[in-house]
DNA sequence: AAACCCTACAACCGCGGCACA
DNA sequence: TTGTGCCGCGGTTGTAGGGTT
């Protein structure tokens, strides 16, 4: 017998729940919440196994779910989450707040079939199915490495909220930025490869003047992910000396132009092919960027408190 | 009016991962 | 380390209801 025996047994109901049924769980998880989803059936009073009693209430009963039509931002949201992160259902699920994994899975599965349904019914070339997009997102991911998508494998339940008022460059939409091409010390870093386009767009006619004065040779560029919810872009670096000679290379974080006083940088150094980490603060200087040293595991610290967008 | 088809979405199933003894 | 129980996820199936023939 596998896992789930408890579904098998006889005394267990399966298929729709009733009106009764519904009441009777609702009745239960609003006084005594959910701690353990094997003892809700009994204590609730239904001849339900305990998945069924979650399933029903994850999807269906519970207060803060939003019902009705996808929006078009919706829609736009689902499209390129499914790119970057493929049929992590749950995944997507979580930048959509209301909205469960099943509902999303659902819709997606249907649009899936109308769009096939439209392609092979106009015309036999450029034929494009999600399918076939999301390989060639996948194909993206690899050359930019993987870590590029960390910020999609957050929990964002917890992050601080920032309005869109209290942007520096005021826009219609959270927007980041990182340095695509920076000198210092005789050395140059620039971003090893494009930045996906189906995640970021580039917002054009930032005033660098604005950003670091005393750094004229930064090449800051202003990003608007095409997703909510998002923090922590990673973004690949490489870094040459003044012959060209590649030093480095590593990962660095865009940062909020909400809160743009962190960075957070991942290094390899390609002569001793060792990584270590260290962190950027902006705010403890005056015009002045001191590096303070630290380890992996804080890295992973400051990541996570890295800004959040709304 | 009845049979059939299609669609949306509710619900189930098996599996992987995790916690704990 | 291994076994067990549970939760959560993604794939799949079932079903209600509306539309079409």
């Amino acid at each position: 017998m596998g896992h789930h025996s408890c579904c098998n047994q006889q005394k267990v109901k399966r298929g729709l729940w009733s009106p009764e049924e519904d009441e009777k769980l609702i009745r239960y998880i609003t006084t005594h919440g959910y701690g353990c989803w094997s003892e809700v059936p009994e204590k609730a009073g239904l001849q339900r196994c305990g998945k069924s009693c979650r399933l029903r209430w994850i999807n269906y009963l519970r207060p803060d779910i939003r019902r009705g039509r996808f929006t078009p931002e919706e829609e736009k949201l689902i499209i390129s989450l499914h790119a970057a992160v493929g049929n992590r259902w749950a995944h997507i699920a979580s930048h959509l707040p209301g909205r469960t994994d099943n509902e999303i899975k659902n819709y997606w599965n249907s649009w899936i079939k109308k769009k096939i349904r439209k392609s092979s019914s106009t015309s036999t070339t450029n034929i494009t199915t999600p399918k076939s997009s999301h390989h060639q997102t996948s194909q993206i991911i690899t050359h930019t490495q993987n870590h590029q998508l960390d910020f999609l494998n957050q929990d964002l339940s917890t992050k601080p909220q920032i309005h869109h008022q209290d942007t520096i460059f005021p826009l219609p939409s959270p927007s980041f930025m990182f340095e695509i091409g920076s000198t210092f010390d005789g050395m140059t870093a620039n971003n090893a490869s494009r930045i996906d386009q189906m995640i970021l767009q580039e917002n054009p006619g930032l005033n660098l003047e604005t950003w670091q004065p005393n750094r004229p040779h930064d090449q800051m560029v202003q990003f608007t992910p095409l997703m909510d919810n998002i923090d922590n872009i990673m973004v690949p670096i490489e870094v040459q000396n003044n012959c060209g000679t590649n030093l480095g290379g590593g990962h660095v974080a865009a940062f909020d132009c909400l809160q743009r006083n962190e960075i957070n940088y991942e290094w390899v150094d390609h002569a001793q092919n060792c990584p270590s980490y260290f962190f950027w603060d902006h705010q403890a200087e005056n015009g002045e960027e001191i590096i303070i040293p630290s380890t992996s595991s804080n890295m992973g610290t400051m990541l996570s408190s890295f800004p959040t967008s709304l």
